[in-house]
DNA sequence: TTATTCATGTAATTTGTTACATGATTCT
DNA sequence: AGAATCATGTAACAAATTACATGAATAA
């Protein structure tokens, strides 16, 4: 997280606010933040001297700039650089859809079809951010945001088909299909 | 949790040691608890009243075997067929390679690389365990292990051609690739 | 005989969320 | 006038990890 936030201040200084906003509109689809957790982070980053603040009040408005120090560079250049340590990957969802034997059909439907929903909006606001950020964003950024498009692409079509399934029944077991390469 | 650890109850009698191995070969690429989380878990169902225990002396170990009660079932199905409230993902090396622009190109391909490698491996655990499991998960369980199989494929196919794009050099900016339905 | 698996648990810490509290400014 | 956005922060709580501590049984 700290980390996180210092990559934020490497591509300018920022209030606690801009980074929440920022993050809204290029991480959020798999890492998001909120203020309980940025604001605090920011003052223990100041008091480890990774990063710096300086008050202003601009247009009447209180704000505290911050704005990363040649250490908090070091320590970023350093977690980057590090062993990544397993990237863990959790989705909610499929701990439901683990169960979902306990529950009538209908209302498996039901629940697939709403996360089908989900998926799509998701969908749909990348396809906005990236519209948005072209030209702003360097080149791995823009991959990370091409990785989102593609995965909830994946998605899309993936609980499209098991929808299709659970209502049309499927030909043969969700292991064993006919034109899978096992 | 406290929902996971009752489902895994309603299919069958278990101790905390026996819930932990059956997620490892279950749910684990997606979900994985420790044991400083499950046995608190268990102790605070018992107190109320989710499940009940018996200790057995079993060839000389002592077992904590937990069932789930009629209130626990009760408690798991409205868990189930309640709201999934939005269903969070996260993935951290996104974060990482978000950031990417910072490091060398050597750094970045060796990163990508040892990622493909942890994908890889989980790959083949998730088709042993298919193998492994087939007859005795329900068509649920079998299709959230299907997700698993397809969306570690859908990550290799992703960050193969990643790998391929930052070695050969990429036709076209990310985003704006040739052959893109934009 | 030694390492691994089986088996249970606690304590300290980390990490983060939710809800609350406050207030100015700017858009409608 | 009122709603939304900008802006900062705290406090209570929740959830879970890591490391520790213990010990018997079994497989190598």
């Amino acid at each position: 997280m700290e980390h996180v936030i210092l990559g934020f201040l490497t591509m300018g200084d920022m209030t606690g606010y801009d980074i929440k906003r920022l993050m809204s509109i290029s991480t959020s689809f798999f890492y998001d933040a909120s203020y309980g957790s940025i604001y605090p982070a920011l003052r223990k980053l100041e008091e480890r001297g990774l990063v710096k603040s300086s008050e202003a009040i601009e247009s009447g408005r209180l704000r505290k700039v911050y704005s990363i120090t040649d250490e908090g560079r070091e320590e970023f250049l350093r977690w980057l650089g590090g062993p990544p340590g397993e990237s863990k990957f959790k989705y909610d969802f499929l701990m439901r859809m683990f169960f979902f034997a306990h529950l009538p059909k209908e209302k498996i439907e039901a629940a697939v079809t709403q996360h089908l929903s989900e998926i799509r909006a998701v969908s749909k606001k990348l396809e906005m951010i990236e519209f948005a950020v072209r030209g702003k964003a360097d080149i791995y950024q823009m991959y990370t945001l091409r990785f989102g498009k593609d995965f909830f692409a994946f998605l899309q079509s993936w609980f499209e088909r098991f929808l299709d399934e659970l209502k049309n029944g499927n030909p043969g077991e969700p292991g064993v299909e006919k034109g899978d390469t096992l």
